[in-house]
DNA sequence: TTAAACTCTATAGTCACTATAGAGTCAATC
DNA sequence: GATTGACTCTATAGTGACTATAGAGTTTAA
């Protein structure tokens, strides 16, 4: 198949495939007379799990890494749990730094409830004076 | 004073703060005679303004959207608010998708509790046939 | 006097793409 | 056979908010 049915079948966008190939998380596939890049179901398979990935939020060099490691099915996967776990914590950081804006932010909303002029509004006050809690 | 000092007083790096000027977010300073930026109480209360701002990862498109409006100090402030308002919306967006993300990887992570060998790694076969709920 | 610490400009790199330009190819319709 | 539209190719620039580096000049203290 041809890289637009690719993309279709997989939801990564025509270029991003290109882009991945460069990056060398996907193997050329085979051309045809005039160029094309034709993909087989292998091709097919790779992108998803790369597309899964993705969708997980998994960097393009922890994908690396987890394709490396299935080149060696006979080995541990402790690697792979490893990845994951440090993955789910950074997303707890940064669930964590969020909470902590969100409450700045509504902190700072509050100052100004009524609309004031600009010269009296608490909240550009506020951003001029204070050094947002964190 | 010189921009060390000023990046010391702010939390600014030097470079954020030269990037900032080119950006027009920061006015020129005036210039020592061999060429140094000298800078003074104005320009730090701009450039304390402006890291208030980022510290509340308030865009720098939206920080120059703040200090337009900062010059018209006698119009009505809803602008101001209106950009809050839609600034934590975004970060509720972002919250949610993270927490969504989070109970995939988590599911994904319970595939694998025990060590196996890559290729009987659940984790691995999640990621090449599941389409990772969303 | 010499070394460390600072400043300057200009440029490239980060991440994971997206967008564009300019050219070639293919399928279907008139 | 001609033309249209949809597709493909490569190469390059842009995104956001910086960081890092090179190569040069300046200030300050020991
Ligand atoms: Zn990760
Ligand atoms: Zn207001
Ligand atoms: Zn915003
Ligand atoms: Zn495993």
């Amino acid at each position: 198949m041809k890289i637009g049915e690719l993309a279709k079948l997989t939801g990564c966008s025509v270029q991003s495939i290109r882009f991945y190939e460069k990056e060398e998380l996907i193997s050329a596939p085979r051309r045809s007379e005039c160029n094309y890049r034709l993909y087989d179901q292998k091709n097919l398979e790779q992108l998803i799990f790369i597309k899964h990935c993705r969708n997980l939020d998994i960097t393009l060099a922890e994908i690396k890494q987890l394709l490396n490691l299935k080149q060696s099915p006979e080995t541990q996967c402790e690697d792979v749990n490893y990845l994951i776990d440090e993955h789910i914590k950074q997303i707890n950081l940064r669930m964590t730094g969020l909470k902590k804006l969100k409450g700045s932010l509504t902190d700072l909303r509050s100052k100004c409830r009524d609309n004031q002029t600009v010269k009296n509004c608490g909240i550009l006050q506020d951003l001029l004076t204070k050094p947002t809690g964190q």
